[in-house]
DNA sequence: ACAAAATAGTTATAGTATAACATAACATAC
DNA sequence: GTATGTTATGTTATACTATAACTATTTTGT
């Protein structure tokens, strides 16, 4: 049993953790097999040891997955349990990931839910192009 | 050199026209390798017969990918070269997807790419839950 | 301590996609 | 019309992504 104090986040067994730091380190995204890369001098052998890892880590929030890249990333907004629905804008020329998450993203979702008579469980919203930057070299 | 008169949709080779209707006769979404197996009869022997028929398809708006189900589906919009963003909308229970191309949508994306400074080349809007028919049962 | 249940490790395999190279089809120049 | 360059297609092999099935270990309740 768990008496310890905490912040309400559940505990990460170690594996968890090892995959959850690794994704804050590196801040951007990260193929599972990336991952288990990084992580064999820590004990990874295979896939399965990543992607049970991440299962739990994006059932609390903790991480995202982004479908055009096949990649998993950490949530930038302290978890995103509460915040619900966040949308992932990608610049395809640098690789820089910016995830978003405001009233309009969700206003939207539940919009689109209402319109087309869906009880909604999941979105995507992934936008591809050039960021601020990349535009202008 | 194509001197035929026509509706300004460009030629389709053989293997791009057998994909396609393929695709608009099944309507739902098939993964690549569906398609494989559905057209070994006309022909194919590899992915990538399949893989270079859709991306031809793909560019010129008569085939979709949806990415959180890694499979391809027909525009049911006679076409999205014009019509531009596009959101997936699917049931997780009874598999039946449904692509919504409003005024809203393409209005989303276009303050999103505004506020975050994006160029946009490219959208994946993909709404899973349950449809109406799915809920009540 | 023991049985039941949850968690983690391992092996093998399924499913998705592309690289690299070979061949054929077609256009244009000569 | 045949040589040549270009584009489309076919073929083989392989890389990348994900999960099934099984085993072993740890944890928990009694």
């Amino acid at each position: 049993m768990n008496l310890v104090l905490n912040d309400g986040s559940p505990d990460l067994s170690e594996n968890q953790k090892l995959v959850m730091d690794l994704l804050e380190r590196k801040s951007g995204p990260l193929s599972a097999y990336m991952i288990l890369d990084e992580l064999r001098d820590s004990g990874f052998r295979a896939p399965l040891q990543v992607y049970r890892a991440l299962e739990k880590l994006i059932s609390i929030g903790k991480v995202h997955r982004v479908e055009s890249l096949s990649a998993f990333i950490a949530c930038s907004h302290m978890s995103c349990e509460k915040l619900g629905v966040t949308a992932f804008v990608i610049c395809d020329k640098c690789e820089n990931v910016q995830e978003v998450s405001d009233e309009s993203i969700s206003l939207f979702v539940t919009d689109l839910a209402i319109k087309t008579k869906m009880k909604a469980a999941k979105s995507n919203i992934e936008l591809h192009g050039l960021c601020d930057g990349c535009q202008n070299i």
